[in-house]
DNA sequence: AACACCCCCTGTCGGC
DNA sequence: TGCCGACAGGGGGTGT
């Protein structure tokens, strides 16, 4: 599930039980996820107080007091949920899937946040705060495309000179923050641009914005702002952390669509989908140039 | 530097 | 039915 839009849903679903509370026991119930977890990884937690819940890519931040970060990556298929201890709270039954919960923080409130992640590509790491931005997972990370700098100017400075198509200058960490397979192929559909075009061809010499750039930093703030808004897109059955579903996946225009007439209207095209970089890239092939 | 691949792992779905 | 391959929201690491 999880993309910006989809980690930030998380966030904000974790970010009321967890900031104020304290970590009071921390099952870790398998040695590694992605990677092995850091040593002393439960000992390290306990009894640690979250002071805010951040998120920087798509990896959540769980600000701790003594100054270290609890860092959370959810790669494909992590998921967390929340059992709140107080009575008359909704229980979702996930019986079913409890093999795959891998770690679980009791906190002092009552409320008991599980990790579960049939894939286990998540990771979790505990870094000081004051030195996370160097982190090598960190350092090389790009702008968040929901703050203020992203707009056609960025875009065009980012990708001038660029012989890599779109699609996948707008994958890449480095450049831009956030976005997967799913918001990138949307954004792209928005802007009317071809996912195959030479990233370089937004940009005139010297990282000149071009209207195409323009539009296409507009659509990507479009699309995510009213993914977040949805509570992000749940595909395979994805839940937040309140066990509620977000519902963005039913504005896909093209994502998933292959086949599918386009949206755009007077278009008359059918969504393509074809391989880049070894990844589906889904597009109409009319009115995306 | 800038790609292109491969891999990690489990679950699901479509085709035969 | 069952089996088998393709594919799935990510991204680190290696090799060219």
């Amino acid at each position: 599930m999880p993309e910006l839009p989809e980690v930030e849903t998380v966030r904000r679903g974790l970010e009321p039980t967890m900031v104020g509370a304290r970590i009071a026991k921390v099952e870790q119930r398998r040695a590694d996820l992605r990677f092995p977890f850091p040593p002393d990884f439960a000992r390290r937690l306990t009894g640690r107080r979250v002071e805010a819940m951040g998120r920087r890519a798509k990896y959540l931040l769980a600000d701790l007091d003594g100054g270290d970060v609890l860092v959370m990556h959810l790669g494909m298929s992590g998921s967390f949920r929340i059992d709140a201890d107080a009575p008359g709270v909704f229980h979702h039954d996930r019986s079913k899937d409890a093999a795959h919960d891998h770690v679980v923080f009791h906190l002092s409130n009552g409320a008991a946040v599980t990790y579960n992640d049939p894939r286990r590509f998540g990771f979790m790491l505990l870094e000081e705060r004051a030195s996370l931005a160097e982190h090598k997972f960190f350092r090389d990370i790009g702008v968040e495309p929901l703050g203020n700098e992203l707009d056609g100017a960025l875009l065009a400075r980012l990708f001038d000179g660029k012989a890599a198509p779109l699609k996948a200058a707008l994958l890449d960490q480095t450049l831009i923050a956030g976005l997967g397979n799913i918001y990138v192929c949307e954004s792209l559909h928005r802007a009317g641009l071809s996912p195959r075009r030479a990233a370089g061809t937004i940009a005139r010499k010297g990282g000149v914005a071009t209207a195409r750039a323009v539009l296409l930093a507009r659509c990507i703030r479009e699309v995510l702002e009213e993914a977040v808004a949805a509570g992000g897109s749940s595909l395979r059955d994805h839940r937040r952390a309140d066990g509620s579903l977000g519902y963005f996946q039913h504005n896909f225009r093209v994502y998933d669509r292959e086949g599918a007439a386009c949206s755009t209207p007077s278009c008359g095209g059918i969504v393509k989908r074809v391989a880049q970089s070894g990844r589906s890239t889904f597009f109409c092939g009319v009115c995306q140039r």
